[in-house]
DNA sequence: ACTATTTCCTGGATGC
DNA sequence: TGCATCCAGGAAATAG
């Protein structure tokens, strides 16, 4: 499932592929689930427009839209979640149409950028230039203070929080139960109950991970991939998530899963308090 | 203002 | 082998 670190290497991927790059025509398929903007504003938006630049904000891909026959007037920006299963791939126009496509949109360099997503929990939107702004915060570098002050009084496990976009935008399921695992934090502890120095830990623990996992080109689990195609392999590098029953890494003590408001979380009940 | 639960969706794994 | 059932989970919607 993308998070942050697979978001950011999609995004880097496109970016060094595509800008620069006008969108000519676009396709969309029947299945509306995933638009989020209606298929004719979307298309009518992307077509004939440059996209300027492709970056990653939260677990979100921002493509920066500008009018591709008026200088770089900007014009919108086309906002992609991939959810849990969403793929944004260039493709050449002779490449087999996989199952599950959306959209299609065909690049003047003769490229197609191309949104294939099983699931269809990916969302793709059109908004206006410069408006898109995630719900909370950027955790890369984020201000510690206001890491700490994030969580001061919430009764909702520590895991829970760390999920919740609106605090924090771009940490999932992985990277939280990896985060915590390196600050020694059990995933049901209550927000609220974390220390200072817990804090302190769990910051540290969030930004080596996020690191760690972005010079990897995230995690390939499930079906991710970058933009090329390609896998990432930080999934190697995985102390707990999906290593119920292995033994802790650090202690042996069998790694245990539980369920927290309804997502799977991999813990080690030696090493994490 | 929060928090917890339900819902969306398909493919892969599991069970009989 | 085949068919039914369960499970994974991001985030929006709903309920408390």
């Amino acid at each position: 499932m993308p998070e942050l670190p697979e978001v950011e290497t999609i995004a880097n991927g496109l970016n060094k592929r595509v800008a620069g790059d006008v969108i000519e025509s676009v396709w969309i398929g029947s299945r509306t689930q995933p638009l989020k903007s209606p298929a004719q504003e979307m298309a009518q938006v992307l077509e004939g427009s440059r996209i300027e630049r492709i970056r990653r904000v939260g677990k979100h891909i921002v493509a920066d839209l500008t009018e591709a026959k008026r200088g770089h007037k900007p014009k919108a920006q086309w906002i992609i979640h991939l959810g849990m299963t969403g793929q944004m791939l260039i493709a050449q126009p002779e490449n087999e149409i996989k199952k599950h496509t959306h959209l299609i949109a065909k690049l003047a360099s003769n490229k197609e950028l191309r949104f294939v997503d099983p699931r269809m929990f990916g969302k793709l939107q059109v908004v206006a230039a410069e408006s898109f702004k995630a719900p909370g915060s950027e955790p890369i570098n984020a201000d510690r203070d206001h890491f700490a002050k994030l969580f001061k009084g919430r009764k909702t496990p520590i895991k829970s929080a760390l999920l919740n976009q609106a605090l924090l935008s771009g940490i999932g399921n992985i990277y939280a139960d990896e985060s915590l695992f390196r600050a020694g934090i059990r995933p049901r502890r209550r927000a609220a109950s974390l220390s200072k120095n817990d804090l302190t830990r769990l910051y540290d623990a969030i930004q080596e991970v996020l690191a760690e996992a972005i010079a990897a080109g995230g995690s390939s689990v499930s079906d991710y991939v970058d933009a090329e195609g390609e896998e990432g392999f930080f999934q190697l590098q995985h102390r707990v998530y999906q290593r119920e029953g292995e033994p802790c890494l650090v202690c042996r003590t069998p790694i245990k899963r539980i369920v927290i408001s309804g997502r799977s979380s991999h813990y080690c009940p030696k090493c994490q308090k």
